[in-house]
DNA sequence: AAAGGTATGTTGTATTTACAACACGGGAGG
DNA sequence: CCTCCCGTGTTGTAAATACAACATACCTTT
């Protein structure tokens, strides 16, 4: 639990937290731990409202339609939170959330978090804070998704895409954090058709690329 | 100001405060006013990092591209708050808000409304959880679209579209709240060739419609 | 009632995509 | 070293879509 400890108080959620008001606050919220392998789907919390947040590893938000097809919505890394607006609304959004590597994750009763009775807690008001701008956060990160998805065509897809991508590592190369097939689902487009559409943006010299590295020209 | 304050009242970032605390609360927002006609483009806060909360009429945000494709993200009607993620992360996303028709805005300080000095004023406690909770529901709404957009095809994402409104009216008869090129714009799909699916599935039996009425068969 | 504007439906064609099947290469494990 | 597996790229074809142009219905205004 002192390592666990450790890396919560290192996530973005208790940040601006002192080591008292950490100590109050994780006693009222009495989070329990799991950890999950490559591949598992995470349980949906049904009678408790949790929400997550992954201490280490990775845990992949997406929605599976019948047919297959796979909508991949977003990754929560280490010191992120997920599932935290579905808790808030107790209202199912219905995504799925599965460990993309071996993941340990922290559930936490938003009942507790955004319920009236976090106030008794020292510090809840920064942690309060802290959740408002994660899921603020989430919402951005939804938008710009839904930017990229947007447009029209795959090329159109792809290049909102690595613009974006180049613009939040203030350069223009950098590495992607999707394989393929993740970029496709990310993209809502088929993976061998944007794989050729790669390799068209690449020949008409739009792009240069070799695997996960890009470089826009 | 007085049926400004009564509109306030009755919105959802309001609900469960009372006189006292509403007065306190206003006073230390001191959110300014503004009135926009159909069709104009709400000015984006440069300096002042201000979300918008809708009093009366209707705001769409959405995106633009330079291609003249609109892909509208979401309405906020009376009550309903925007460009709120924005503020509180202090990161643009670029959303343009445009008045669907005219619409009374106020225009509340971020820093105010989740900044530290907020816990000053009586009341802050239940405002800041549903400021939270306003953020929340707007993360599941563009899941929703999300998931919509996310469909491959033009008839899947109608039907995914069409039953989730028959879900929330809990009827398979219901309105829809778009018009056929809002509709097409909020799925990111060519209005005339969404249009022809439309009939498409009317004649394949799937659904029944005229004008904004649909019946799912 | 007439007229003009807007929203919606229709159709044909060029473009784009999904889909399926396969080729290729690198990495892991024996 | 070999083999298997997985991720990726390629190609051809059928299907779906965008696009443009037009027809029709509806509403508003005069």
């Amino acid at each position: 639990m002192n390592a666990d400890a450790a890396a919560l108080k290192k996530t973005r959620l208790f940040g601006g937290i002192n080591e008292r008001e950490f100590s109050e606050l994780l006693a009222y919220l009495a989070p329990r731990c799991a950890e999950y392998d490559r591949g598992e789907y995470l349980p949906k919390p049904e009678t408790t409202r949790a929400f997550g947040l992954v201490l280490s590893g990775a845990v992949l938000l997406l929605r599976d339609d019948r047919r297959g097809d796979r909508n991949l919505i977003l990754r929560a890394s280490a010191g992120d939170t997920f599932w935290e607006s579905q808790a808030i609304c107790q209202r199912c959004a219905d995504l799925d959330a599965v460990a993309e590597e071996k993941a340990r994750v922290f559930w936490i009763s938003a009942e507790k978090a955004a319920g009236p009775h976090i106030a008794e807690c020292a510090g809840y008001c920064r942690f309060t804070r802290n959740l408002l701008s994660a899921v603020a956060e989430k919402e951005l990160v939804l938008c710009e998704k839904i930017t990229h998805m947007g447009r029209r065509t795959t090329r159109q897809k792809l290049m909102s895409f690595l613009e974006s991508q180049s613009r939040s590592y203030g350069s223009r190369v950098f590495d992607i954090p999707f394989s393929r097939q993740q970029l496709a689902d990310y993209l809502s487009v088929d993976r061998s058709a944007m794989s050729a559409e790669l390799s068209a943006l690449a020949r008409d010299g739009m792009i240069k690329y070799e695997r996960s590295h890009f470089e826009l020209l």
